[in-house]
RNA sequence: GGGCUGGUAGCUCAGUCGGUCAGAGCUGCGGACUUUUAAUCCGUAGGUCCCGGGUUCGAGUCCCGGCCGGCCCA
């Protein structure tokens, strides 16, 4: 505790607690104790399902089917939060929860003696405690222990948010997680997913014999990705030094070296701007197949998809079935797949648009109002301002059909590829990129000028991006100039030429595939959540004050 | 970076046209109640109305600036 703190004026609430947990002290015990009564902890989770049997479709507990279910149980020992409280003359309800689940502790004269009753004035919101007792059902039904021994473990010197509306305030959520995953279920339900999903995704790739590694986070050149790096610097050989972000060359690297299958997990940073998608340190999936292509991706893709959620409707089936219905796609019908050119023609089709509105809008004078006029989208929706600015900074084809993809085609995604009965959208994987928007892919075969890469769009938002990779050293050495020149003319968001990479194709990387994916943005999407902040535990704020 | 929007008790929120507007519920405290489900009932305490200026007889309310958020766009 600061100075600060220790003189501040305390409120009355913390007054209060700071009170009890003095009026226990006086009188010899601790109101932070460690030592718990030696018999082993009950589950609440557990002892909940015990008695399974005995309750019915509402949700009530039927009495004699509980007695009779937990007959030789006995006495059981349980600890946890106390996150609601009703006293009730000489009887009292506490609800308790711990991390398997909650259980109503119920005290009355009849089961819990005089000395414990009395301990319920030293217990209060938001408290740690233990108990002991028998599991039995209320006349309403309730699942309860029935307490015969109860003592305070943890007084908690702040009082809990308003306990039926929760925590609502974004910023006290995110600055206060430990708050946030009190007082709202939905919230901690979020990270409990994440930590099954993230566990279902190695799970995938451990049993079809991929290999977690771990590589430098701290690089000395910028590359595998095009974005602005976190810089810093190393004392002791005096050089600068760049967070991560991406793994890529580095894992490229390893399949040179014969680890035909490897992925990583882990965090990058981007030192871009914060939005409901952006966090400057993220969480990316990166793994590489040997002898594979972004074909035989799209159908891993689809498939690690399904995985996932299958194993997270089995983990976490009620809360499941909410996210299932709030989200806006589905994952049980073929993703579609749209070359990227199909893409844009299709959606200027869409907007009743002349199909050579991205070859023609790069000339001078396109006729940009009588386009806007075309359609509702075309009028409203379509950003022409920013498509133009845009398309005046492309230096080729390639980034011209980026440019029109972009504005176009990828804001309209969600709803122009639908479910068969159009009630969710589907993932869209985009598929064959311009080789000059894509430094590190391979050419296709049929078209040298695009490459064999796919981004997987589900609602509209990138999640996944792919490729099969560059083996050629020398393409790869032309594409890495072609990026110096492109840092050269100003932009921030290029890669530096990797001469130790190249020296490593030369050695021979086997024609494999790759693949990226953003572990926040997936969490967002099965867990319906609308901001990365709602999935990332601490996401980065300006300090207080 | 731009547009819109928010900040009132520990929490959730109301506060009209600038004039008894410093309010409610929860939480806390005191009391009643032996099966409650946001228990109920009675009583009570709790405020830098985000910060700083300005306009005004008078500002939670209007204006300007700042701080910290949210949403949308770049």
């Amino acid at each position: 505790m600061s100075q600060d703190d220790r003189h501040a004026p305390e409120d009355a609430l913390r007054e209060a607690r700071r009170q009890k947990a003095q009026a226990l002290r006086e009188r010899g015990e601790n109101p932070f104790a460690n030592d718990l009564w030696p018999a082993p902890l009950a589950e609440l989770g557990p002892l909940r399902a015990r008695v399974s049997a005995a309750r019915n479709d509402a949700g009530r507990y039927d009495k004699a089917r509980v007695a009779e279910l937990s007959g030789e149980l006995g006495v059981a020992h349980v600890a946890g939060r106390v996150l609601m409280q009703r006293g009730f003359g000489r009887a009292a309800f506490l609800r308790l929860r711990d991390r398997t689940g909650e259980l109503q502790l119920y005290l009355h004269e009849g089961a819990t003696p005089q000395a414990e009753l009395a301990r319920l004035d030293d217990i209060q919101l938001g408290d740690v405690i233990e108990a002991e007792g028998e599991l039995m059902a209320t006349d309403k039904g309730e699942l309860s222990l029935e307490v015969t021994r109860v003592r305070l473990l943890t007084k908690a010197l702040r009082p809990l948010p308003d306990k039926w509306h929760g925590l609502a305030d974004v910023e006290t959520r995110y600055r206060q997680r430990y708050v946030d995953l009190i007082a709202s279920r939905d919230a901690a339900a979020v990270f409990r997913a994440r930590s099954h999903i993230v566990r279902a995704v190695r799970r995938y790739l451990d049993d079809d014999g991929f290999l977690e590694v771990e590589t430098p986070t701290l690089h000395t050149l910028v590359g595998g990705a095009a974005a602005k790096p976190f810089t810093t610097h190393h004392n002791a050989l005096d050089m600068s030094l760049f967070l991560r972000i991406a793994p890529e060359l580095y894992l490229k690297r390893l399949v040179v070296g014969g680890l035909e299958r490897v992925y990583e997990l882990g965090r990058m940073y981007r030192n871009e701007g914060i939005s409901t998608r952006h966090n400057p340190e993220f969480t990316m999936l990166e793994f590489y197949e040997a002898y594979a292509t972004y074909e035989t991706l799209m159908t891993r893709t689809e498939a690690l998809f399904r995985a996932v959620d299958a194993d997270l409707a089995r983990r976490m089936p009620d809360e499941h079935g909410a996210w299932l219905r709030a989200r806006p796609f589905t994952l049980d019908e073929p993703f579609a797949r749209v070359p990227m050119r199909a893409a844009v023609e299709r959606a200027l089709a869409k907007a009743s648009l002349p199909a050579d509105v991205h070859t023609t809008i790069r000339g001078e004078g396109a006729p940009i109002k009588e386009w806007s006029r075309s359609s509702e989208r075309a009028k409203k929706r379509i950003d022409w301002s920013n498509y133009l600015k845009g398309v005046k900074k492309c230096a080729n084809d390639g980034e011209a059909l980026f440019a029109a993809y972009e504005y176009l085609a990828e804001p309209f995604l969600a709803e122009d590829y639908t479910s068969a009965d159009g009630q969710k959208s589907v993932p869209v994987f985009i598929l064959d990129y311009p080789a000059e928007v894509s430094p590190l892919a391979r050419r296709k075969d049929s078209d040298p000028s695009l490459v064999d890469r796919f981004e997987l769009f589900v609602h509209g938002r990138e999640l996944c991006n792919a490729f099969s990779e560059l083996g050629d050293p020398e393409d790869q050495a032309a594409r890495f100039r072609d990026q110096l020149e492109k840092k050269a003319r100003g932009d921030e968001e290029t890669m530096d030429y990797d001469a130790d990479y190249i020296r490593a194709l030369e050695h021979g990387l086997p024609p494999t595939a790759g693949f990226g994916m953003g572990i926040d943005r997936l969490v967002m999407a099965l867990t319906a959540s609308a901001s990365i902040r709602d999935v990332i535990l601490f996401p980065l704020l300006r300090p207080e004050h």
